[in-house]
DNA sequence: ATTTCCGTTTACGTAAACGTCAATTTGACA
DNA sequence: TGTCAAATTGACGTTTACGTAAACGGAAAT
């Protein structure tokens, strides 16, 4: 049996081109459940191959772009937003400037976010100074 | 009625040194709801006078950083987490090496942070820059 | 043929983090 | 002393982001 699974998920040799709910589930380390949720929410929008799910690339990015959100502490919608801007065709000017102001907004957000990382870092390194000091002067 | 207000909450010009919940509430545009929830979480520990609560000023720090570690998408029990390494007097051994790992391991969380920001940021970058260039060449 | 996996759909459940009343209490000032 | 705004307590409601269980479908291995 060997090389016979999911044949007619690959395509050529450089690279996987479609991909199964498990197999993004286990990549990203994230289950089932919450690939579907994204898709109710309007985050992912896979193929069907008869019933089943058949996710692209493209999903396959966004999925990342979600998760990376996740992990800065974005809510669905407001990555939703995001991926808006990401994969958006450029329309009209209005709906341009609109992303330009969006992206002003989301910038000044993540900045500010790195700025208290950069705080509570040089914060954690004081602490972690000082424990190993008491621990030093210990037994 | 000049100067007249909360007059049991100052002591000494150089700075407050205990607040009202409203006066909290305000400077850190946090609803009193928020900050009685927070005690319930066991976060902050405010005094009373009578049944009124009075924050001191290791309350007012406390919120700050709760504050803080809500824009970084922490959750309030890992706040607390962190909140207890801030300001816990260092007892024995075990309980250090506890929280030199805990701090490790935050900065790590925090790092991961980061670099997601910085990667984000790049993007929004270039996006901005296609999104000008596109309104150069519109009308 | 039938067990065995996925995968899907539907629906209900849940934890976190508050919001939103409603009923009281209290303290401050007229 | 009355009253009015602020604070408290208790309780229930809400949103987000899924978890969990049930019931079914289809393909594949035995």
């Amino acid at each position: 049996m060997l090389e016979s699974a999911n044949t007619q998920f690959r395509r050529g040799d450089t690279g996987q081109e479609q991909f199964s709910i498990s197999e993004l589930s286990q990549e990203f380390d994230v289950t089932t459940r919450a690939i579907r949720f994204y898709e109710d929410e309007g985050l992912l929008e896979p193929g069907r191959s008869g019933r089943r799910r058949v996710y692209s690339v493209r999903d396959r990015v966004r999925l990342k772009l979600i998760l990376r959100g996740k992990r800065l502490g974005f809510s669905l919608s407001e990555i939703g937003d995001i991926i808006t801007m990401y994969d958006s065709e450029p329309g009209e000017a209005g709906q341009l400037h609109y992303f330009i102001n969006k992206i002003s907004a989301r910038r000044a957000a993540l900045k500010q976010q790195r700025d208290d990382i950069d705080v509570t870092l040089n914060e954690l390194d004081a602490i972690e100074t000082q424990c190993r000091k008491t621990l030093t002067h210990l037994p």
